[in-house]
DNA sequence: CGCGCCTTTGAAGGAGCTCAATTTAGGTGG
DNA sequence: CCACCTAAATTGAGCTCCTTCAAAGGCGCG
């Protein structure tokens, strides 16, 4: 239940109805954002983003915040460890992966991010970044400077209180990750994963049933706690057993009962 | 490293000095702190807690907000898992833990908290709690309402700022967490969480090298994704090694350097 | 078309778990 | 103050799940 309400576990990307591989060339409802680029009021991402549940006023308020866009390739980063924090970032289009890196140079990577989701807020704390912050496919990103922020959150209240909800939830977030991770076996695991990102790309308006992995086995291993042969041989396992339909990074869901009954495994059995 | 740069990713107590059990009667600092219950600004432990880097007249504003203090005994709870949200608390003395309840009714330890650590952040997103806090000993906490916390945001920048780095860290150190239960073995876990409690038993004045858990090896073992024969287990293949003097809830360190080797390991071997 | 990266699959090994017995500590009441 | 009682901790033995090592197959891209 706990994971159940947690929003952003995961990073993956699904093509509702055409199977569109350009990621601009989306739906209706997506063209009629990109023709408004630079307001909030008319993101169709607001209801996921910072602005929910801000009034019209507010809005215009948030509006004048969010005065620059970045543009990230697959594979750069948006920001590194150590890089001296000054933004947040709130994605507009495209995938990323948070990761930290270890000693020995191998990477954990703590979180997937999807459009909507807030990232940077690592950084607060020690106004430097402690995380690093790659693109998993070409990017936007509106960039909110974060003096900015603090600003109007000190004569908008419901600015204030959302940011304050936005933290908030991505430390119950952590929570259920911390949970996967300590608790679940490589099974629990792999499930949680997809019916997370299966709600989140609902949420989003995209098919709950068939999407795209924009990470590689590695990534979700990393995400996972688990090695990338292990993710490979489950995916095959939940496939054997007609859970969901995998080929590469395509992934169909076939029976979502058949994957929640597996989390509550414990009690069920 | 970045383990070594969270705040709170344990809990136990230490005894400087004398080894006193009673909570109360500590040193002559403690003692202080007690004759002036209600104002962050003579509380010895501001500089660890929100008031950390607040100047005169803004500390006084903060005095206003915590006009409550509330005494938990050992295995009451403060809050609960749905129980609505209304305050943060700050800790005064004594010792936490937060873990969230699985379906099976098994709980996930997910932090340990000591004094001066703010809990209760879990619940601002949802206006729920999602974790359980229960104190490991009898403890006291301030009482900080949270929409007053928001409305002095609005006017002491620097109390806003606080709180933002407060919950920043949060997440840093949440961070820590998953990168331990992720790619750690179950040495440099308790090695990890060995080093972090004498940190922060450090920071709060008290020695680095020994002092006593508050937690059951059950709980230690939930936080680290272990179970509790195998933290047995570890504690003494490191009482043997000479790394560590266990005995029960007493814990010496002996040998930090050693533990900190166990932790570069990956490079070292 | 060929090269590299990602993925899949197999077989063997190991780290940590499960089950179980024993010891120890701490609290309670006689 | 001691005996009892319960909860916590220790330790052992066998097993399981995941990892490690290895090889082959597939997809995309230049």
């Amino acid at each position: 239940m706990t994971m159940s309400t947690t929003s952003a576990a995961l990073g993956a990307v699904v093509q509702i109805r055409p199977v569109a591989t350009a990621p601009q060339s989306t739906s209706s409802t997506a063209a009629k954002v990109e023709r408004c680029p630079t307001h909030c009021s008319s993101c169709g991402l607001r209801e996921l983003c910072l602005p929910c549940g801000l009034s019209g006023a507010d809005i215009d308020r948030l509006d004048e915040l969010v005065y620059t866009r970045k543009r990230i390739k697959r594979g750069e980063s948006l920001y590194q460890s150590g890089d001296s924090f000054k933004s947040l970032y709130a994605i507009r289009s495209g995938f990323f992966k948070s990761s930290v890196l270890l000693e020995d140079g191998r990477d954990q990577v703590t979180a997937f991010h999807m459009p909507g989701e807030i990232m940077g807020m690592d950084g607060i704390g020690t106004e430097h970044h402690s995380l690093n912050a790659v693109a998993l496919e070409d990017s936007e990103v509106c960039v909110i400077l974060f003096s900015s922020l603090e600003q109007a959150s000190m004569e908008v209240r419901g600015l204030q209180r959302q940011f304050h909800k936005v933290m908030s939830r991505e430390l119950v977030r952590d929570q259920g990750v911390m949970m996967l991770l300590g608790t679940m076996r490589a099974e629990e695991r792999l499930a949680t994963f997809l019916l997370n990102l299966s709600q989140r790309f609902m949420a989003r308006g995209y098919s709950q049933t068939e999407f795209n992995l924009r990470m590689t086995r590695e990534e979700i291993g990393s995400y996972l706690g688990l090695k990338l042969e292990t993710v490979s041989r489950i995916f095959s396992r939940f496939h054997e057993e007609g859970l969901v339909a995998v080929q590469q990074k395509n992934v169909r869901i076939l029976d979502v009962a058949g994957l929640k009954r597996m989390l509550g495994r414990h009690l069920a059995n």
